[in-house]
RNA sequence: CGCGGGGUAGAGCAGUUCGGUAGCUCGUCGGGCUCAUAACCCGGAGGUCAUGUGGUUCAAAUCCCAUCCCCGCAA
């Protein structure tokens, strides 16, 4: 089928990937301008804009959708069918009209819950034992179209953000080449969802970061891990700031205030939390210096336990 | 030229200001103590101090120059 794909990271990059690999027509490739990234600030092009260089597809980089030339461009390309994931941009009602069978969306969530940008941050942040991906059309709303195809999966214990979406791309990828599929050879069944379930995931900011740690241990524990690869939690110990990349839950009390360190061990550093619980920090990364683990920062940078 | 921190033993760090014998905590190896141990005691091995076999010097981890690599902020 010839198609129009619009994504930007990684999971983007997967389905593209699958949709060529299954042998589809990629009329072109929408997706966010290169920005300047990095140390340095160099530019840097998406996930996304690589991989279709890589295999020689036409990339379009508009910066206004609204503009007449973007649309008429898009236009030209007449797809069938237009695939969106994680574009990071919202698309006007008369661009999603473009295509004759529709505009269909990659959504890492089980819709309608967890709508908006950071679903499979939110999804970890919750504590959410279950999660997802769903296959949907396109609408004015954000994430509410009715819904095509999807796929669930466990969400581990310890699974990080970062490890969930790794797994939540190769799901939708598969998924989302099925639903393809089905829609070359024919009409497909789509059901609305019900906005009452709806609930709402926005971006994450590092203003998310710090810890608090009057929460439980297993709050604590979804934070960090839900915060993995980005923003990362953090906390300030002795004066530095630390990012925290995992904590061990304990059966452990103490009657310290929370964010006080309890004891130094062999395992790492323990934490006093909410309702006098403790938690371990396990591997961390100061300012300047590399991710490590707890026990190893502490050798070198031993505090003081009060 | 966006701002900044760093590269010293297997790991994490100190030492660099004011050049003068390579240190600490841990790991590792051997021995001891112990009912036992991740605990404790004694002893040992392990480093061309990122690179240039760069410059200055009687002498460089330390001062100067160049290069490579890692990381934080910011996006």
């Amino acid at each position: 089928m010839r198609l129009v794909f619009m994504g930007t990271p990684d999971i983007a990059r997967k389905c593209l990937q699958r949709l060529v690999e299954d042998g589809h027509e990629i009329a072109g490739v929408y997706t966010k301008p290169d920005t300047p990234k990095n140390r340095g600030m160099k530019m840097e092009a998406s996930e996304v804009k690589q991989y279709a260089l890589s295999v020689g597809l036409p990339v379009y980089q508009p910066t206004r959708w609204k503009s007449e030339q973007t649309y008429q461009t898009l236009k030209a390309l007449q797809p069938e069918l237009i695939v969106v994931v994680a574009y990071g941009r919202i698309l006007p009602q008369r661009v999603l009209d473009i295509a004759p069978r529709g505009a269909i969306n990659l959504h890492a969530s089980l819709l309608p819950q967890l709508r908006g940008a950071g679903p499979v941050q939110w999804a970890v942040l919750r504590g959410l034992e279950t999660t997802g991906a769903t296959v949907m059309y396109l609408s004015a709303e954000m994430d509410a179209g009715d819904m095509i195809d999807r796929v669930e999966t466990p969400i581990g214990p310890d699974e990080t953000y970062g490890e969930l979406l790794e797994r939540l791309g190769d799901l939708g990828a598969e998924l989302l080449s099925g639903t393809v599929r089905r829609m070359e050879a024919g009409p497909v069944e789509a059901v609305p969802q019900d906005a009452s379930q709806a609930t709402y995931a926005p971006m994450l900011t590092k203003e998310l970061s710090p810890i608090d740690w009057s929460q439980s241990p297993q709050q604590i524990h979804n934070h960090v891990r839900g915060m993995v690869p980005w923003p990362v939690a953090t906390t300030v110990l002795e004066g530095k700031k630390l990012k925290i990349f995992r904590v061990g839950l304990t059966d452990l009390h103490t009657d310290k205030a929370p964010g006080t360190p309890v004891a130094v061990t062999k395992q790492g550093l323990q934490m006093a939390c909410g309702q006098g619980e403790v938690v371990t920090i396990l591997e961390l990364q100061a300012e300047g210096g590399k991710r490590m683990r707890a026990a190893d920062y502490l050798r070198g940078h031993p505090i003081t336990i009060a």
